[in-house]
DNA sequence: GCAAAATTCAAACACGCGATTTAAACTAAC
DNA sequence: GTTAGTTTAAATCGCGTGTTTGAATTTTGC
């Protein structure tokens, strides 16, 4: 169908370019399509990036949250499934839609456009309120918000840096992919990190 | 001086808007200069650029460095001095090249142009280099290469969150400029994180 | 003081972009 | 076979881009 080959295209143009950068010409010419296909089954380029955006953040699935825990240990292994969640889910070549999400965040990052407040609250948020909650049953009642915060930017940090700036990583290891054939250990040592000071660890 | 006025002028934009979407109209007109002066004194928008960066990175300083190192506890003090130099260079608003730096290099880790391989060399990698000889002198000699280089990231992921993902930050913590407000809270956490494990903490 | 060089200026140029329109061709359903 | 829905190629429009032009202006050197 051509509107799906439109936003198929479309969300592989705007993760690669962004939106500003990404031309509608590119997109049809990458679906195979007219251009005035464009202006037919949406209203332009705008509408096309919006429910493109709708599209690919459809495909989003929560990670896990506090909610099972029940003992200390408990909390150890939901940090580390968080963790994983959020690393492979990024990472996993089988979902590609998640790396398409990811660089489209960030080029929304860099050079927001109109829906950033929308991509922030439907596609960062939902990690971030799970992952302060489980950090929440380590910390005692009377941490400050200041260091809850901190703990969450650490994690995100870590995390996100293999996807950002992928460049980077490939570029200090350059023997096969770093995040994937690593997976373990780094879940286990931002683990460890985001336990630091822990009640129980 | 014209030709300093349009650098600097240069310099801003390429950092808000990263290479291809500043326009030299905008450049021209943040420096109060005709548009034809580009070309005269420059010979077109991409020499404008490498001029602009050849300016903005002479600025960077080493940062500390493992030679220092004599004891344990000078390791613990000189890795902090690493990460407060590192996160306070970029915020510093009074060296203001720093945070114009760090954007250039964000807005090349997603488009890179031409001399992404130059900005990589000169700006972040003498960095990695020295962070890496601090972590060796904690680690014991038989640590794998993987660990090693695992532990650089997460240090980079964990400073870099602020400067980069700085909308995230400024979303979640409305109150402020986290990072400059909590500096010596930021500094503590990510170096006692980033010595975990090592051999005398 | 003045001629020559360097610089600045307003205006225009060529090009590509997104948006839109047109009329024709194709497809599927009834 | 007719009709409505879809796709196509081509053209036009207004706009913003980097670049160029040639004249006006300022600075320099003697």
């Amino acid at each position: 169908m051509t509107k799906n080959r439109i936003i198929s295209a479309a969300i592989e143009e705007f993760a690669e370019h962004g939106y500003h950068a990404a031309t509608i010409r590119d997109i049809c010419k990458r679906a195979g399509v007219n251009i005035a296909a464009i202006n037919y089954h949406f209203s332009g380029k705008a509408e096309l990036y919006r429910r493109s955006l709708e599209m690919i953040f459809s495909f989003k699935q929560p990670l896990p949250c506090a909610d099972k825990i029940k003992s200390d240990s408990d909390l150890k292994s939901v940090m580390k499934s968080w963790i994983m969640a959020f690393l492979y889910r990024g990472n996993d070549k089988k979902i590609l839609e998640n790396r398409l999400m990811e660089k489209i965040a960030y080029h929304e990052m860099l050079t927001p456009s109109v829906i950033f407040d929308e991509i922030f609250d439907a596609y960062l948020m939902p990690d971030v309120v799970s992952l302060e909650k489980i950090l929440r049953k380590g910390l005692p009642p009377d941490t400050s918000e200041k260091e809850i915060k901190m703990r969450i930017f650490s994690v995100l940090g870590s995390c996100k840096f293999y996807f950002f700036h992928y460049r980077i990583v490939e570029k200090i290891w350059t023997e096969g992919d770093f995040l994937e054939d690593n997976m373990d250990m780094i879940v286990d040592y931002i683990t460890a990190q985001s336990l630091l000071g822990l009640k129980f660890s």
